[in-house]
RNA sequence: GGUCCUGUGGCCGAGUGGCUAGGCAGAGCUCUGCAAAAGCUUCUACAGCGGUUCGAAUCCGCUCGGGACCUCCA
């Protein structure tokens, strides 16, 4: 079998995986900036590292999965309102900081169970750690890497460039971009006479007296900078160095870059050994955002209650239609293309159902198909090696699709029961379980297992075939018509059997 | 303007120098009292133009289109 390989942004290349420590993995996700509700662009990154997390595990690593809340905010328009994100609208809202900081990390939490994401480890918040990000600040003011100014302190990103590249830390290392560049096209923002250079990055910023979140400081109160918690953090809790830091493409700069200047002079070195970064979900091509204007929030998505949704759907039909996507490819939205994965979701999924009750036979050693045999073990071989190849979830979706035909064949009587042998169609759902449950953290969303509606049917079922037999439409086609209209579907199975699915 | 990514059939999307990806939708057939589901078969592809090669959707160049980042951003 092939060994785990990642995209490392940092090398601009697939690196097979290896822990810095056997057995043991350290990662670090930027989360989420709790002063609005999250949208669908944000669900990708949190789906997209929870299937890391679940798969690392799944391959026998202790993993430590930390996820930051940003909760004390950074600046929307730095330098020209310079104001807290968070208090601003905590002032509109009359509200307290924390209230509002509560209010949103508890939908972002209740969003993180919809989806069935594994719970991070360690969820450690911003304003939680002001300690720290100071401890850190002090550092690198001592190391002579950044500088006060009116009670902010920046980060001088031309000395640190200059010094560092000899180290092979150049500014720019894991963007690509050439700093020159930047010191000529960074935008004119009216607090930038503080800065000795355009291209510096605030660590601590004075705050106004209108701030409502301020903490006291060696440089008088403020507030961090957005780039110094997550450095803060992630060394706090995983180290100097650690295996994998995550986030969404467009924290690639400036965000993790400046995490790398500012751990690079902590510590000397770059945080993370892999650096990963998904693709965005765009919308009619366009990035989701709020500056486009064009969000959907997860709780309309949920419920179908936005202007551009024809319907709602469901937290386990968006995570298929992300996995259905390598994540390091933008995914464009579309109610057709939401569709599509909501119906392939069902799908996959009655065949799933179907396999798990299956009655295997025991001790079939010779296929009675071999064709079949062949092409069934060389798909399910396939699965490890696409998954491998840095998180092909899409391929490895394709290759469970291709066996659904051999699935509910054999259900059907189609393909004999020795078609395969024994060991094949263990492994079949083997592979089924661990993939769609273990690894893509698939779960059924319909209530199969209330007993009592099961003996309901159960005793609607048997009325309904007495009146087939007796070959009295009118009422089996009543029953079946009025529970349709209830939501309950009615199948007749080939074998005289009824099954029945919640729509 | 700078840096980078990308352009696959009606839609969404994998992909590799030579082998049908897959899903959804469409068409036909089978099964069925009729449905539904399912099975089988099937139609639409690799933006354009050159080049490298025995052979390219896959490599290179150019043209055209789309996008991301350079500012808060998942």
């Amino acid at each position: 079998m092939s060994s785990l390989q990642f995209y490392n942004s940092l090398t601009r290349q697939k690196e097979v995986f290896s822990s810095l420590i056997p057995g043991r993995v350290g990662m670090y996700v930027c989360g989420p900036t709790v002063s609005g509700e999250s949208h669908l662009g944000h669900a990708r990154p949190f789906i997209t590292f929870d299937i890391v997390y679940r798969y690392l595990r799944h391959l026998g690593y202790q993993v430590r999965y930390v996820r930051n809340i940003t909760d004390a905010g950074h600046f929307e328009e730095e330098g020209r309102e310079s104001e807290d994100k968070i208090s601003k609208k905590a002032i509109l809202e009359k509200m307290e900081p924390m209230e509002l900081v509560q209010k949103y990390t508890n939908l972002f939490h209740w969003a993180m169970r919809e989806f069935n994401n594994v719970e991070p480890s360690i969820e450690p918040t911003a304003t939680g750690h002001i300690v720290e990000q100071i401890v850190m600040i002090q550092r690198i003011i001592a190391d002579g890497y950044a500088y006060e100014a009116n009670g902010s302190v920046y980060f001088d990103v031309e000395k640190y460039h200059r010094d560092f590249s000899a180290k092979g830390m150049q500014y720019g290392i894991l963007s690509g971009r050439v700093l020159d560049d930047q010191l000529e096209t960074t935008r004119e923002l009216e607090s930038q006479e503080e800065k000795r250079n355009k291209a510096d990055f605030a660590l601590w910023k004075h705050a106004a007296p209108e701030h409502i979140m301020r903490w006291q400081s060696p440089w008088g109160e403020g507030f961090p900078g957005w780039h110094i918690e997550c450095s803060a953090m992630s060394n706090k809790y995983l180290g100097a160095e650690f295996d994998i830091h995550g986030g969404g493409m467009d924290l690639q700069f400036p965000h993790h870059e400046c995490e790398i200047a500012q751990s690079a002079v902590c510590n000397h070195k770059i945080p993370a050994k892999f650096w990963l970064h998904n693709n965005m979900i765009t919308i009619n091509g366009r990035k989701m955002g709020k500056s486009y204007n064009n969000v959907i929030k997860l709780s309309e998505l949920f419920s179908g209650t936005h202007e551009i949704l024809t319907q709602g759907y469901s937290p386990m039909t968006v995570r298929f239609f992300i996995l259905q996507t390598h994540y390091r490819s933008t995914l464009d939205f579309s109610n057709e293309a939401l569709q599509a994965a909501e119906k392939g979701l069902r799908r996959i999924w009655e065949a799933f159902t179907q396999l798990n009750k299956l009655v295997i036979s025991e001790n079939n050693i010779s296929a009675g198909d071999p064709d079949l045999e062949q092409k069934c073990f060389e798909v399910l071989n396939a699965l490890d090696d696409d998954m491998n190849d840095d998180l092909n979830t899409a391929k490895v979706l394709a290759g469970l699709f291709e066996l659904v035909p051999v699935i509910n064949s054999i259900k059907d009587g189609l393909i004999k029961a020795n078609a395969l042998t024994t060991a094949t169609m263990q492994m079949m759902k083997e592979k089924f379980n661990t993939f769609l449950v273990d690894i893509f953290g698939l779960r059924d969303e319909k209530k199969h297992d209330d007993q009592k509606l099961g003996a309901v049917l159960q005793l609607i079922a048997e009325i309904r075939k007495d009146a087939r037999t007796k070959k009295d439409y009118a009422t089996s086609d009543k029953i079946r018509n009025q529970l349709l209209e209830a939501g309950i579907q009615l199948k007749d199975e080939k074998d005289g059997g009824l099954s029945w699915e919640l729509v």
